[in-house]
Parts: structure tokens; C-alpha cells; sequence
DNA sequence: GTTAATACCTGTTCGC
DNA sequence: TGCGAACAGGTATTAA
């Protein structure tokens, strides 16, 4: 379930094998993910150098010197697969195929087709589609407790609904949004508009530390993020209340995590210490 | 305009 | 043991 610090540790890995790079060899083996691939996608891409792999909100951003990028979502089971030299057995679900100038050969693989990838002139990339709209990168100076209570000023609907809204805040997902507002002991049921100054700067704070945290440990449980099979990006979690439910509460509270359901996903938090 | 529900997709898990 | 239902979830689309 890739949300941000998966998608940022996929994107570190993936730049240590393309940034400086040829795609010297590049296959597509459907016409489709989400949606169909660009027009020209395979000639588009192949002979182009790969200048820089970034992330912005849950996308890949991989800079191609021609000026265009090429963006890569996860979905919800997309993975990349390094590996040295092509694999004389494909995996189910290998997708796309990118092989660089140095023999390093990428799949983008996803079973259940939920990803995509676009590609589109840098230049022009915060216009795109998918890009528009999507709010302040946690990480950043941008994102502050006065900056996430003015967007969550008037809103209606729940806290947990609101921080999984990306124009709200990018790349927090499912996940993350259970454990950011544990943390911040703000319970997902509040109504978002009642979350502001002291809430609001707790739960900022909250935010970034639970996102800081998947990617550190990321970082640290992966040698060049890159798994023994391959695999970039994913890792071991030490969730708190994400699939707890009947656990005691982590804290001294006592309490025990409850699971519920807002808006037909599962939200899991502590009643007893989540106001 | 805002919010909620639904569709997309398929591997895995659970209950009968 | 086998089968079908439920579930996982990011985002676009449709409905309310």
C-alpha cells in the first residue's frame, strides 16, 4: 500500500540506478495500466537520459533530458523490481520494462493495475491533470498547523476523510492518516473544521513525524533501499493502531483500538486517549 | 460548491 | 477440500 514514504523510498532507489542513465531499451507488454500509456510512450522514452527521480505527492517523477518527465503512480499494488540484467522469467503482472545504458533493468510491476504512467513536459508538470489541485508536500516549509487549519477551515466531513483528501495534504493515505491522528490523540470522527490552532498544529506536527519516520526506517532496513529480491520501496512497519484492532492501546491509557469504517475504509484508533 | 458513494482491478483471506 | 464473498485501497467519476 504505497502512500508517501514508500513512494519517496521507491523514488531514492530508483535514482541511484537511472539518474545519469540511457533508457537503452524500453517495453511495454499491455496497452494499459489505469489508463493506456501515451501515444509514442515506448519511442518517447527510449534513448532518453534519466536527469533526476524525485517525488511529488504519491507520484514518480523521473526528469528525461528532452524536457519531459516521466510520471509513475504505485496505485495500491503497483512495485518496482531492479534488477541486474534482464530475468529470464518474468513475474506475473510485469507491465513495463526499462533497461538502462549499464544493463540495470527496471519492471513496474502491478497486479491490480490501480497505477499509471503519463509522460509530460517538466515544464508543465503542476498543470497536469493529475498533478493540479493536489495540496502543500507534508515534508516541507509549506506545510504548517495554520496552513492545514485554513484547509480544513468550513469542512464538513470528518478529520480522517479530510486529511486523506490530497488537496488538503499530498501523500498522506489510509494508513499514515490512522496513525497521524493517533499521535496527535485527534479523534478521526471530529469534524475537520473543529481542528484548529493548538489541533491543527499537533496534528501538522504528527503528520510529518509519522511520515519522517516510515521513511527513516525505510532508509535504515534497506541497503540502497533495495530489497535481496529486488524490490524497491517497501519494509517493515511498526504501525500503532493500523490493523490493531482488540490491542491495547500503545500509550498508558488502557484503551483498546477499535476499528470503524468512514467513508468504506477502515480507520483504526483508540476511543479512550483520541478526542 | 461540497460531500458521499461507486467504479476500477485482482490476489489474498475468511466463512460456510 | 472447495467455493464464493469480503476485503485491501488511490483516485476519477458519478450521484446526492
Amino acid at each position: 500500500m504505497p502512500e508517501l514514504p514508500e513512494v519517496e523510498t521507491v523514488a531514492r532507489g530508483l535514482a541511484k540506478r537511472l539518474e545519469g542513465h540511457r533508457l537503452a531499451k524500453v517495453e511495454t507488454r499491455r496497452g494499459d495500466l489505469r489508463w493506456p500509456f501515451p501515444k509514442g510512450f515506448v519511442k518517447r522514452l527510449t534513448g532518453r537520459r534519466v536527469l533526476k527521480v524525485r517525488r511529488r505527492a504519491k507520484y514518480i517523477v523521473a526528469e528525461l533530458d528532452d524536457g519531459n518527465a516521466l510520471l509513475a503512480h504505485l496505485g495500491m499494488s503497483g512495485r518496482m523490481l531492479l534488477s541486474k540484467g534482464r530475468p529470464e522469467i518474468l513475474e506475473p503482472h510485469d507491465h513495463v520494462i526499462l533497461e538502462t545504458d549499464e544493463g540495470w533493468v527496471l519492471r513496474f510491476n502491478d497486479a491490480r493495475r490501480f497505477g499509471m504512467m503519463d509522460l509530460v513536459a517538466i515544464a508543465k508538470l503542476e498543470q497536469h491533470k493529475l498533478i493540479r489541485g493536489i495540496g502543500p508536500e507534508p515534508l516541507g516549509n509549506e506545510f504548517s498547523g495554520p496552513i492545514l487549519a485554513a484547509a480544513l477551515k468550513g469542512k464538513k466531513t470528518s478529520i480522517k476523510a479530510a486529511i486523506l483528501d490530497q488537496k488538503v495534504v499530498a501523500g498522506v493515505g489510509n494508513i499514515y492518516a490512522s496513525e497521524a491522528l493517533y499521535r496527535a490523540g485527534i479523534s478521526p470522527k471530529r469534524l475537520a473544521y473543529t481542528v484548529q490552532g493548538d489541533r491543527a498544529e499537533k496534528l501538522a506536527h504528527a503528520i510529518k513525524a509519522v511520515l519522517n519516520e516510515a521513511i527513516a526506517a525505510g532508509g535504515s532496513s534497506l541497503r540502497d533501499y533495495v530489497q535481496a529480491d529486488g524490490e524497491l520501496g517497501y519494509f517493515q512497519h511498526h504501525w500503532r493502531v493500523y490493523d490493531k484492532e482488540g490491542q491495547p492501546c500503545p500509550g498508558k491509557c488502557g484503551g483498546t483500538i477499535r476499528r470503524i469504517t468512514q467513508g468504506g475504509r477502515s480507520t483504526f484508533y483508540c476511543p479512550k486517549c483520541q478526542r
